[in-house]
DNA sequence: TCGTACCTTGACCATCTGGTCAACGTTTTG
DNA sequence: CAAAACGTTGACCAGATGGTCAAGGTACGA
C-alpha cells in the first residue's frame, strides 16, 4: 500500500504501472495481483485508506471553540499535512483533476454531508458576530487551497524559492496566519 | 491545438492518446503526427502557448497602482480565468503535478525573474506601510491556489456546491475579497 | 511425515498506443 | 498541363502494460 502511494501519488493512475508498484515493495507483479486482483483496486484501496487522514482534521472544527482560532488551526494543520504528507495530497490531486471517478460518489455524500455541517458551525459564527461576512464553504475552499498548494505544486514551489524548506514553510505559515486572522476579524 | 489542449488538461500527459487527440480534431492519427513528429512536440506547443495567457495578468501588477487594488484585480482576474480556462489551468497542474518535466526550465529562469521582480514590487509596498507584513512570495502562492482551485478542482467543488455556477462565482469572488482586502490592509 | 492451504514467480497472452510508411489526394507553381 | 510540393490516411510494427496460469515453494496442523 505504501508502494501504491508512492506511485500514484507522483505518476497519476495512468501513468503509475503494476510493475513500478511491485518493483517499489519489493516483489514481483504477478504478486500484487494476487492480492489486488486488479490495479483498480490497488488504487481504490490507497485512496480510501488516504482519505481518513486527510479530512480528520476538518472533524475537530469545535462550535465551542473561538472561531479565528480554531479556523487558523485548521490551515495551520492542514499546511502541515502537505509537508508531512505531500504523497497523500498529491494523490488526491490528481484523482480530482481527472474528474474523480473513484471517489466522486463519496465527495456527493459522506464529504458533503461533513462539509455542510461544518459550514453550519461557520455560518453560526458569523451570525453571532465572530467573524467577517463570508461564504463558508469558499473560506474553507480558501483554506484547502491554500495549504495543498504546497504540497500539489511543490516543483513550481521549490523553483521560485530561495530559503530552506524551514523557512519556506515557517513563511507560509506566518503569511496564512496574517490573512486569515486579519481577513475573518469581524467587521467593527 | 484546441482539441490537444482539451485531450491533455482531461486525462494527463500519460492518459492522453494522440488517438483521441486526433478524433477531436476531426482528423487522422497519423495526420496529427505530421504537424507534430512526437506526442511530447504536442505537448510542449500546446503548453507553451498556454503559458502566456495563463502569466499575462501577473505583468499587469503595476507598482504606481493602489496595493491592496492592485492585488485584488489580480486575484480576481485569475478567478475569470480559472473560470473561462479551466483547461489551460488544469493542463498545468496536470504538468506540475507530474513534477514539471517540460515546463521545468521554464520555472527557474523565466517565471522565477517575472515573480521576483513583483515580489520586489510587493515588498517595496510593504516597505512604504500599505500592506500588511506578509511574505510577498507566500502571498502570490495563495492568490494562484485559492483562484486555480476553483478550475484544478471544479469536480469536488462542483459535488460540495448548492447554487448556481454564477452565484457560486460570485461568492467566491466575494469571499476573496474580503479575506483579501482586510488581511491585506495594513496595521493600523 | 504427509497433506492441505496459502504464497510467489517467470513465462506468457491480449490489448493498447506511439510512431512509421507507402500510397493516394490536393494544391501550387512554372 | 505537368510536375513538384504538400496534405491525408489506412495499414502496419514494436514496445509497453494489465492480467492469467501453471509450476514450484513455504507454513502449518494432524
Amino acid at each position: 500500500m505504501r508502494a501504491a502511494l508512492d506511485v500514484f501519488s507522483a505518476a497519476g493512475y495512468r501513468g503509475a504501472t503494476v510493475d513500478q508498484i511491485a518493483a517499489t515493495a519489493g516483489m514481483s507483479k504477478a504478486n500484487v495481483l494476487y492480492y489486488f486482483n486488479r490495479k483498480q483496486d490497488i488504487y481504490a484501496a490507497v485512496l480510501a485508506r488516504t482519505l481518513n487522514v486527510w479530512l480528520d482534521p476538518l472533524e475537530n472544527l469545535d462550535p465551542l471553540g473561538d472561531p479565528i482560532e480554531q479556523l487558523w488551526q485548521y490551515a495551520r494543520e492542514k499546511l502541515r499535512l502537505s509537508r508531512n504528507a505531500p504523497h497523500a495530497s498529491r494523490l488526491f490531486a490528481n484523482e480530482i483533476l481527472q474528474g474523480a471517478p473513484v471517489i466522486g460518489s463519496f465527495l456527493n455524500t459522506e464529504l458533503k454531508k461533513l462539509v455542510e455541517q461544518k459550514c453550519q458551525t461557520i455560518q453560526a459564527w458569523i451570525d453571532q458576530g465572530l467573524l467577517a461576512q463570508v461564504s463558508p464553504l469558499h473560506l474553507l475552499f480558501l483554506i484547502w487551497s491554500s495549504t495543498q498548494h504546497y504540497a500539489d505544486f511543490a516543483p513550481q514551489i521549490e523553483a521560485l524559492n530561495n530559503s530552506s524548506e524551514d523557512d519556506l514553510f515557517a513563511d507560509a505559515e506566518a503569511t496564512l496566519k496574517v490573512i486569515l486572522t486579519r481577513g475573518l476579524a469581524p467587521q467593527p
